[in-house]
DNA sequence: ATATCATATGAACAGTCGTTCATGTGAGGC
DNA sequence: GCCTCACATGAACGACTGTTCATATGATAT
């Protein structure tokens, strides 16, 4: 996946003619993340970003699966199951193993599960 | 935002037929997070999922910024950064008040902080 | 009143995404 | 050998996204 937006140095001193905190703008972009990980988490969120992916992430988040498992349990073909999963694998997030001909899929560190855990634990809050 | 994905319920007996762990598959629909969390949390991460938005998420949660601020630090027009806020607005990311002319956001609570402090931990711990 | 500032918003366009369909791969069974 | 199974992958199409540009709003100032 490639970046679907840039940041524009041109318009960086748009604003600076106007009324501008200046001391807010220097701690900010001193505070900044660098790009890369930046672009690196947004691609994470934005992985984790489709219903479908999401719901694979949390059925692993639960249990090791193998793709035919998950189409079934989710209702998805088990080629959109294994495109899913290959965008999830690019991220690392998720590893699997081989056993003859079945390839059985979780989640590649614990990091990606808390984060999952939490954003329901959130969105769970909102009614 | 709607939903770009949608479950095919037709598929879920595709799989069925052949050789599947009829225990794993009911225990993972057992286990599913309802739709409407599974949708709510999707448009979360997704709305995370934009670099620019991510940078405006970012440094909200280290400091009340007003728009035209945001503009000038992250290197955008402030009619992008407008357009970014309201999706974080309507996803009740962000809340902000109004002071004369000036509008000043921050993050709504601490729990979308801590995703993305999380995520940042995630993601800068592979290089 | 007119002008300017800070922000909001609608339309539109190029770019991106996720699915389906068709095909490929590689292991096991006959 | 051939067939089937479990999975992977490429192409392609419709749907969606984020930006820019133009315009609107609403407050302050002159």
């Amino acid at each position: 996946m490639s970046p679907r937006t840039t940041a524009r140095p041109e318009f960086s001193d748009l604003c600076d003619v106007r009324l501008v905190n200046q001391r807010n703008v220097e701690q900010t972009r001193r505070d900044m993340k660098p790009a890369e990980s930046v672009m690196l988490l947004a691609e994470t969120f934005r992985t984790l970003g489709d219903p479908n992916r999401l719901r694979i992430v949390w059925a692993l988040s639960r249990a090791e699966l193998c793709v035919c498992d998950l189409a079934a349990a989710l209702g998805m073909s088990p080629s959109a199951v294994s495109h899913s999963l290959r965008a999830l694998r690019q991220l690392r997030l998720v590893r699997y193993r081989r056993e003859n001909k079945t390839a059985y899929y979780r989640l590649d560190d614990d990091h990606i599960s808390h984060l999952v855990a939490d954003g329901f634990e959130h969105v769970d809050e909102r009614v």
